[in-house]
DNA sequence: CGATAAGTGGACGTTGTGTCCACTTATGTT
DNA sequence: AACATAAGTGGACACAACGTCCACTTATCG
């Protein structure tokens, strides 16, 4: 990688956050992004070849944060506690990371690109390991439907149009959470 | 209502029907609804503004007679039996219209859109009402996470990249809603 | 049989996409 | 220090789909 390479893609990473966040993801075109990062399309084609895999790389570094936490952190996070609470405590830690990155998130994930990411992933075999862990009888079918609630557009709909608080949210998520390793 | 105009509102939806179909939703265009109706472009979008529109109508009478079953059906899915046993009974009937209508449905509700229908509104309502006959203490924040496992993208995503069949997705959901209303 | 309002259709301008290729520049080799 | 070369760059271009607009047609009613 030659140097000017990273630092272009820098540039990109960084005009487009800005642009993300001052129109709404949906709302900025690739050009919009070449021209406030002071590159061709060309270049940004190269690296990106769609908006999805801006934001993606965006997040990328927020969601690695909280992966380590779930495998290394403290309980009720990481390891210790029983599945129930961890998934709790999983749900809240989601529900913080769409709060703080909603605008990224809401335009990065449409549609079933969403599940082909590396971290939805992730997100996949730490709820199956926590279902497995609660002793549940078919982990994989069940899998899906948690973590369908942390879909961006799910969560923006019930913050926006039904005026839930993140705090309401959470907490139905870890009534749910309780229940259903129960 | 002019007689023509619906004669033509009529090929419009057989013809997207049949696109929707034959090469899945979002690869049809309106152009080639407009065409293959045998229909002027300014014909096709006075009636429906955009894609979403057709298939949501297409859907519309497919979803009015569950509708009409969750209010006056026999239990479980319709009154008298308990919260869970109904809302597992939904559940059940929704799979199966998923599994119907998925072409439609994958293409119609993209994103935010999705909520805005008039049956998201009539299945929140009866989720809603659900969960208040079952004593829960905060319905409305429950609600979109019972229901955000139905998201065609969710169901389509569980059947096509994880393999699970239609019966396993009703069975685990059936134990969500037991769970959950437990 | 007009009058007229509703309905029709396709040409058109606009916007965003993604590709392509001639040019530039960093890097390491002699 | 000059050169070779491969990687990187940028903007022109062709394309696809969108949504609008308006002159024309036709059903319906008095």
């Amino acid at each position: 990688m030659r140097a000017d390479a990273e630092r272009n893609r820098m540039r990109v990473l960084r005009a487009a956050e800005e642009l993300f966040a001052a129109k709404g993801a949906p709302n900025v075109t690739m050009e919009d992004i070449s021209r406030a990062a002071g590159v061709g399309r060309g270049t940004l084609y190269r690296r990106y070849p769609d908006r999805a895999s801006i934001a993606v790389a965006l997040l990328d570094e927020h969601e690695r944060a909280l992966q380590e936490r779930l495998l290394r952190g403290d309980p009720p996070l990481g390891p210790g506690a029983p599945p129930g609470e961890r998934l709790a405590a999983f749900y809240a830690a989601m529900v913080r990371l769409l709060e703080d990155h909603s605008h990224l998130v809401l335009g990065a994930e449409t549609g079933r690109s969403r599940f082909e990411t590396g971290a939805y992933g992730f997100w996949r075999a730490h709820v199956r390991a926590l279902l497995t862990a609660a002793a549940h009888p078919a982990p994989d079918a069940l899998v899906e439907p948690l973590l369908a609630p942390l879909a961006p557009d799910v969560y923006a709909y019930q913050r926006d149009d039904r005026g839930l608080t993140p705090a309401q949210i959470t907490t139905a998520l870890a009534h749910l959470a309780r229940r259903v390793t129960g």
